[in-house]
DNA sequence: ATTAAATATAGTAAAAGTTTTATATATAGG
DNA sequence: CCTATATATAAAACTTTTACTATATTTAAT
């Protein structure tokens, strides 16, 4: 049984699943795992339009997710914080034990929904 | 370096994120760690009002976090698999490296923050 | 100077999520 | 049967996200 989450912690944690909760930017933090790249790599490796990827990068990086260096022309992004590691480790961890058939979920319900409320 | 993640995956992985991504579901979630629990001793340990909470609970049952079993008008509710367990240990464990000082962030930027777009 | 390339920013409409207040439902107890 | 309790559901107002289209900015190259 992990300890207690503080509330300034909820906080900020709410903030990050919040702002990742999203395809295309797990897809993004994902790939940045592997290197920093600009702009045009990612929208080009996941066929976004480029002010969605920027918009995709602003958020993120205006939430701590990804930071990003300059050089010319082209940004640079890479990940902000080992959190967020943390996470794309747990979420392919998950993943593994679904392949292999020692966990299962039932995504049934969580098909083709819209609105919840 | 973990394993790339599948795109049926990322898409409950989005939605179950996005779903942890506010104070109240990731505080009720950490308690419901602690076994199950009625809408009302949810309700009262975190002073929220009955609907909400019976909402979030609602929210997080149709995304497949929490399930629950009714006794009589009581209804237990619990953690419905173990990928939020992982993202609870997850959340822990990172706490502990902020609360050591092994690790730092940047808080500045995401502080009374509202609206980014 | 002019143009092209890479990226950011702005604006807007539509969708989804949140909060609050009110009401309904179901079960247990008298 | 009647009432109280626990919880769910509904509806409305409000806020935040998302997606899209258009435009601005900056740097590099000619």
């Amino acid at each position: 049984m992990a300890k207690a989450i503080s509330t300034e912690f909820i906080q900020m944690a709410a903030r990050i699943l919040k702002t990742l909760g999203h395809p295309d930017r797990i897809k993004i933090v994902e790939f940045l795992e592997h290197g920093e790249k600009t702009v045009g790599q990612i929208q080009r490796e996941f066929n976004l339009l480029q002010p969605v990827t920027s918009q995709h990068l602003k958020v993120m990086y205006d939430r701590n997710i990804v930071t990003f260096r300059q050089e010319g022309t082209r940004y640079f992004y890479s990940l902000a914080n080992k959190f967020i590691l943390k996470i794309l480790d747990c979420m392919s961890e998950v993943q593994e034990k679904l392949d292999s058939g020692e966990w299962d979920f039932d995504f049934s319900k969580i098909e083709n929904q819209k609105e919840l409320v």
